[in-house]
DNA sequence: CGCGCCAAAATTGTATGCAATCTTAGGCGT
DNA sequence: ACGCCTAAGATTGCATACAATTTTGGCGCG
């Protein structure tokens, strides 16, 4: 497993542990490195990062708050396996907020803002094009980081911290049950949505958010499997 | 300090202890027991309720996260002390959230529920014309449940756990900036929104939840002192 | 009298030990 | 062979011990 290694440059590092081991934990569940129902041993995940299970256990709490990772009493900690209720709900919450964001979005946003968003879309578009797995978890966190960087330009840092656990959320939900697995099949709606806040056309803005949740959501595939937890364990495989 | 003996009865009690002890400091801080700016000792908070101070903190981080309580590295864990900013966040958040919520709630809420909130809304009315701190302690608490309530009505687990912070962040606002002390002066806005659900009209009791909204903040003196921190050291009073 | 410095006390951060609980493997009887 | 029971192993929940850091109180100096 590379959990502890993965790209120590690109996050916080050092300052509190617990925090650093969460954000790593949680980079790894959002990116599908990690899968939906996997264990998180506390004294494995301890070894893992050279710490000892107080750390862990207050990583896997906050995560556990987040609602990544369910704890069971006297079981422990394992990623978050949404039913397709959860599901319908984690796109129910963002069709309700995201729109809100992006009007506050649309009369905040400055041209640095802007410059941002380009550069960002751009890396994005360059990932679809490329293939393997690292370019398509890549490809996952870059769509979920437009939505990030939108709430954060709204300014609002209630609504940023409940779209980091929405946008996450969602990654595992297209996770368990994505058609085509990636989020953005063919659609260029980040693109569109950037031209209308550039205009600061907020209405616009919120409403093509709102089709581009529906672009998302429909390709999951929500149909109750009379959730009987024993498919879970056949792994949901041919055999 | 009577933290840990205040109404047993009520609360989840002893299957987890950590969840307990959250359970009452919240209540602590929400009806306003618990001042903004206190501070919470780990050791004493563990000897109040008799558990060590693993347990303690592993509460304490739970309300961090809700936002009711700021722990600073090495300093340790106080009451939430929101600014002007956080409190005008706090309310565009809601107001963001609760229109869409009454329009959920307006299209499943069933006639035992309306009794329900007919029992809640009575108890409130009698909470007012109530004198005494008790009574003005229960008063704000039930004036949040029915925000809680009707959450809970519109059926989305993810909106409801949204709603319980930023009704426990909004008491603490009204703790610190509000005019009147009380929320509800005079108005008789819960039961005009309850009237709107019973008639299934959505659209009207989100509206008016909205105006409701700004009756709270309207309470408020949001202006800014000049974030100075050592004005709140000096407790705000005549000297 | 005020100010800065230093040591003692207090408090938090983390590791570790132990008890309670769950899981698993093996044996036994049917 | 199958299911059930039990005991050993593994894992979590919690308390406690110790290290790191901050806070406090006092002392001397200007």
């Amino acid at each position: 497993m590379t959990l502890a290694d993965h790209s120590f440059a690109t996050l916080p590092l050092a300052e509190d542990r617990a925090a650093m081991i969460r954000d790593h934990l949680r980079d790894a569940i959002v990116d599908r490195r990690l899968a939906p129902g996997t264990k998180l041993n506390e004294a494995e995940v301890g070894t893992l990062f050279d710490v000892s299970r107080t750390v862990v256990r207050a990583a896997l709490q906050a995560l556990a708050f987040e609602g990544l990772v369910k704890t069971e009493r006297n079981r422990g900690a394992f990623v978050a396996n949404p039913t397709p209720e959860e599901a319908r709900q984690v796109f129910a919450s963002r069709r309700l907020i995201e729109p809100g964001i992006a009007r506050a979005a649309a009369e905040r946003i400055t041209s640095s803002e802007i410059a941002t968003f380009r550069e960002r879309l751009h890396e994005e578009s360059r990932l679809i094009g490329e293939r393997g797995p690292s370019a398509r978890r890549a490809e996952i966190h870059a769509s979920g980081d437009f939505h990030l960087l939108l709430a954060s330009v709204a300014g609002n840092a209630i609504l940023l911290r409940f779209m980091e656990e929405l946008v996450a959320r969602s990654s595992l939900v297209i996770a368990l049950y994505g058609r085509s697995g990636a989020s953005s099949c063919g659609h260029n709606d980040h693109g569109n949505i950037l031209a209308s806040l550039e205009q600061g056309d907020g209405e616009q803005a919120a409403s093509l958010l709102l089709t581009h949740i529906d672009h998302i959501e429909a390709d999951l595939d929500l149909r109750q499997t009379g959730n009987l937890p024993l498919r879970e364990a056949l792994g949901s495989g041919s055999f």
